[in-house]
DNA sequence: AGAGGCAACGAAATCGATTTCGTATTTTTC
DNA sequence: GAAAAATACGAAATCGATTTCGTTGCCTCT
């Protein structure tokens, strides 16, 4: 490994000098400038890391809190694009994006200690178990940090307008003639399952129409099993089927769609099914599938301007929902 | 910040003293250790990493090469799938997982420069144009590295069996009587799709069939789009539809199913159709696909575990194909 | 009792950068 | 041409850990 002494040394200089030189002072000639960057190169001079960090501390890196704890992984689309978007943001502004972790070697840490250990510039939570004992500590700590989709209190929030695409889904099927319609909501541990449970309830109402509970289940998880199993459920409550349905995700709508195939009903013939996410095969989907698309590229890159206006105090920490990104009703197949 | 010097004020002794105890070092007396471990921990000490590895070296962390100047996002299933496994695997054992950068705040890097600068342990590329000229620099610079369903030149490689695989779905085809498969092959700059080719071809030979080179047709891309543009290329070629298909990807297969729908072809009275991948929705799908199934799981853990063996230097470096990985056919509806 | 060995600790060097401050040289100003 | 100011550089401190090596005191053994 090549250092700043061993330049300093054939270049006949103090490695003050040389360190200066890289970073561009003037407090060096363009001469001797010149000079040093041409041996550093020819030298293969890469600087080190955490002997610069040791004394400037900001560290150029991101970290991202990604939980296994849930059912969530990586594979999550919803969650992949997101990150998707805000690497790439923060790359582009210089930025090293890592996996916030629990351990370093043998030793375990605190999700903060560990931020701490590694001077952390600022935090993305992506999916993280709400009651972790670690988490208050992080998100009270003081750390930039900025989340996406989620209820977490004091904490920067970027997230659909869950309300908005409700509303457009409902009145869509209004409009189409529906009377009754069914929610199929997400897991209600999830803050977006609230939220549109709640613009179910509010759209109802804002229409002069009762909420039925009977016409609400909510599925076990964002999946396609829990969307079979909430339908079934639907069914049984209501002893048929509705004229519509609305799910909280594609997921669950297509597992709703499929357990409607196998008991023999048509969609959208029989009943017309909305969605919410637009994954991308739902166009390719039999029938395609009609659904609220969320703006992943907008979240995430909202995120990441969120976090870095944080990280340079261009913004102060203002817990809560920071940013609403639209969503947009795809008309497909399922809905007649 | 509180440091070592903080504690051993407290506790009346010298920092190194403090730094023993903190590393549990049989020089310093039980009673010692046990104060200042005391004392640590209501101090509300943190180590700080860039000291700490200034002396030590070795970071505990392992860059992950992913670039998007492919079209393949982190969105892509196959390789989040991967990411996830390996990312759970190395975590366990005490590592970082982070993603290399280009860049350090307004400086560019190249690969190799980023990862001395890091002090990486070692390197999973996952995506990576096999043109990039700073490719190479890092392959051949002697940091560990691993790659997985790839064809780099001297990079130990995880891969699926694409050979076993193909083999499986055509005599499948073939036992159902199919004589005349087609292959619509991935796009063959990506190494599986030429294995995947090529396992056509030899296994054609095998049971003594010509290779018919207008039953070969290539996607221009792992996607929707692209298998449906390649099924039109395919009947184009053939003036029909062949008995039988083989895609070399799920998401071909299904833009071919979709291209074959709106043609009036039924699926799979009129051609079968095989997949690669078992993409979780290809169970849900109309008609369901029988589908060649990759195992993420065991390819992410295996990279993992070559690269910590490389690490540790508990093997040494083998270019090439280091692992396949088995995969299985999975029966389902597309064919009949 | 004296030699040898061990346990427990501290002083100081070290890792590789950045940064402050002092000094010598050159340039500007009146 | 002398004083003032700007420029270019180096010495040394610093960041916060680890690690080497030397020193002390105490115990053991003959």
């Amino acid at each position: 490994m090549v250092t700043i002494y061993d330049i300093a040394k054939r270049a006949g200089c103090a490695s003050s000098t040389v360190s200066k030189a890289l970073n561009n002072s003037n407090q060096v000639s363009k001469k001797r400038k010149e000079e040093i960057l041409a041996l550093a190169k020819e030298m293969g001079y890469v600087p080190n890391s955490n002997a610069r960090l040791l004394k400037t501390k900001n560290s150029w890196s991101i970290g991202i809190l990604f939980s296994e704890d849930l059912n969530i992984g990586l594979e999550h689309h919803f969650f992949s694009g997101i990150l998707q978007e805000f690497k790439s943001y923060v790359e582009a502004l210089g930025y090293e994006v890592t996996f916030v972790s629990k351990k370093v070697g043998a030793q375990s840490l605190t999700y903060l200690e560990w931020c701490k250990y590694k001077n952390i510039d600022g935090v993305l939570i992506l999916t993280v178990d709400e009651d972790d004992v670690n988490l208050k500590e992080l998100t009270e700590s003081g750390i930039p940090i900025v989340t996406v989709d989620n209820g977490l209190i004091n904490v920067p929030t970027i997230i659909s307008d869950n309300f908005q695409g409700t509303r457009m889904a409902l009145e869509y099927l209004m409009l189409k003639g529906a009377k009754h319609i069914a929610h199929i909501s997400g897991p209600l541990r999830s803050f977006s399952a609230k939220e549109r449970l709640q613009g179910y309830k509010d759209t109802l109402e804002k229409h002069a129409i009762g909420v039925d509970e009977k016409l609400i289940v909510e599925a076990y998880n964002y999946d396609y099993k829990s969307g079979k199993n909430a339908l079934l459920q639907l069914i049984k409550q209501n002893k048929g089927i509705p004229e519509a349905i609305y799910a909280a995700s594609d997921d669950i709508a297509l597992g709703a769609i499929i357990a409607l195939r196998e008991l023999g009903f048509k969609v959208p013939n029989d009943v017309s099914v909305i969605g919410f996410d637009n994954i991308e095969l739902t166009r390719y989907t039999s029938p395609s599938l009609t659904t609220v698309s969320q703006n992943k590229v907008m979240i995430g890159t909202e995120a990441a301007k969120h976090l870095i206006a944080l990280i340079n105090k261009e913004t102060h920490i203002a817990p809560g929902i920071v940013k609403r990104v639209p969503v947009e009703l795809i008309i497909r197949e399922s809905t007649k």
